[in-house]
DNA sequence: CGCGGCGCTGCTCATCTGAGCACAGACGGC
DNA sequence: GCCGTCTGTGCTCAGATGAGCAGCGCCGCG
């Protein structure tokens, strides 16, 4: 573009967008036709010089959610804007995944859900009625059913109770000291049918954890800080339902992983639908795995992190956009 | 606005603004018809959450310039974005008031100019032949014509030069040290006619500085670092043609004023046009004194500037938004 | 010097959008 | 319980906007 036909462009931009003037009036201003008019500020735009924002808690940001679709292969994402305080942002992040969950098509009929903190706030944000005759799963082991009810079936029960619907709990710990035991569980009835139900969901719902010694799974006590700590030195950025991953999204420990009850990561890349809600700066190296090994068809996160995926990505983009978890070999439906 | 509303005009703007979708279509897809799409979307423009901004250095602050004016009593006012470098500022500030002083009407055939480095930069940056047969009067005394050609001199002629006119220069000191000799030398024919035509210009642009020790007016030796202290220990906050003035506007030194060559204030705050260029942190007060005492009919700034003035209106904002030059009594034309 | 291609301009026409209007349902006073 | 008012909705219509097209000047090439 020449260089007087470009001031011109933002001279009309701003008589256009901050004076709210027609494309006629500008025209007659600036001693141009209207078409002339027309055209600059679609140049404006290509180039980039005008700039529109939705500031708005619950806003979103369509553009990025695009970018992650297309370089992921996602079938949706969602991205909210980052707020500079840490409990606003998983406000928002849960809000917008209970809006997603709410407003989705076709209506889920049995919903797989993990566990955690980020799982129960989006429980809270769940509107009631959010489904009629949802049967909600766990898919994978958390807290006896014999323990108060406070975190994994809390969760669980009140996503099922909003939809108007029932809830199926495993009641098994998450992961099992010796292999034998784990295996004597599964085998048993009323573990093998949860198992069962949750392999057969239509739709899926789990939150991420970070690899560090204050994971929720140290917590509750299924591993200790020093366990983890390996984990880490072996590569794993975070925990799936249960499940150590690491950089691509492979198992960091197969003992390990043969040991923890639940549904298992290969099943879950084969799912039709299923979402990750993972948000906020230290989980960005999960969020990476998780999407770039194709564990989830939907993403909600916020901006910072979605902006840091696509950075990431683009260092080792590939032509023509493949998303990288077919470049690993997703395995066939 | 019911909340559902608010969320789906934030979800409508999304679609239009970041999605570029036509309102029927928005429509369909929320659900609505298109006009309530519409008036949504009117909705959040009026609320704010709809944020347009215009990225490009040579871009302008309408909003802002529209404030000015309604606030000040201003002809017209012009805003450049604040970048963070001190130097692009001055750069883009020069050419913001280069573009005006281009593109004014009725184009001015007699222009009193002052000096200084704002009104260098202003020169520098007019296009050639931005008028024709201008005539470029000086209005404040600067370096007498006898010294190298570099300072006030070139300045006024430059302007005339581009301008394809001629240039008057004022042969006198700026200040005197005696009112004897200020008083001998005005009515010198030679002084005296320039004086004339100065006061006859149909278009003022001047500058100003900061009332400080390394000000131009010290640097030129008219005055000493001590006597501008004494001035800001009286409230001076800068100077206009070399005057200086309070945050009122009015004269400091009635005494020194009387020893100073060049257009007094009252005979400046009565013509019609007088484009000041004042920008950058330090001027703040000087900028607010030249406006709200109605010494200037067009304010060329910079962002931070505009809003500051603003900011400071604001605290002592008078209902009706009478300018505030005109509650200090501005002397009828 | 003439010709074909290319890019820009201003036009026609179809679509999109906003202003104004009439109607329906909600609310409150009587 | 009834009626006026008032907000919100969908409509008509005119004005604003964008897509596509023909004309024109500019440039390079033969």
């Amino acid at each position: 573009m020449i260089e007087s036909d470009e001031l011109l462009a933002v001279r009309a931009a701003e008589l256009y967008y901050d004076e709210t003037k027609t494309q006629d009036e500008i025209g007659a201003l600036l001693g141009i036709t209207r078409w002339k008019v027309g055209r600059l500020l679609a140049q404006a735009r290509e180039l980039g010089y005008i700039r529109i924002e939705i500031v708005h808690p619950r806003a979103r940001r369509l553009p990025l959610e695009r970018a992650l679709r297309e370089r992921f292969g996602l079938v949706d994402a969602v991205v909210v804007p980052s707020p500079s305080d840490s409990t606003e942002l998983h406000e928002r992040v849960a809000r917008a995944a209970a809006d997603y969950l709410g407003a989705m098509r076709p209506v889920p009929r049995t919903l797989g859900v993990s566990w955690g903190r980020t799982l129960r706030d989006v429980a809270d944000h769940l509107p009631d009625g959010w489904a009629t005759g949802i049967s909600v799963v766990q898919i994978n082991g958390g807290v006896s059913l014999n323990q108060r009810v406070g975190t994994a079936a809390a969760t669980a029960a009140r996503i099922a109770e909003k939809g108007r619907g029932d809830v199926t709990l495993l009641p098994s710990p998450a992961i099992f000291e010796r292999l034998e035991t784990k295996l004597s569980i599964e085998s048993d009835r009323t573990v093998a049918d949860v198992l069962r139900a949750a392999a057969a969901a239509d739709t899926y719902l789990y939150g991420a954890g970070v690899a560090s010694s204050d994971s929720a799974l140290v917590h509750s006590g299924y591993l200790t800080a020093a366990e983890v700590d390996v984990l880490v030195a072996r590569g794993a950025v975070g925990d799936v339902v249960g499940r150590y991953i690491d950089g691509e999204g492979m198992i960091v420990d197969p003992t390990l992983d043969e040991r923890t009850v639940g549904l298992d990561l290969e099943a879950l890349r084969g799912v039709t639908r299923s979402i990750a809600v993972i948000a906020g700066a230290q989980k960005r190296a999960v969020a990476r795995a998780v999407v770039s090994s194709g564990l989830c068809t939907v993403l909600v996160t916020d901006e910072a992190t979605a902006s840091a995926l696509l950075a990431d990505h683009d260092s080792l983009n590939s032509p023509q956009h493949t998303p990288e978890h077919e470049l690993l070999g997703r395995n066939a439906p």
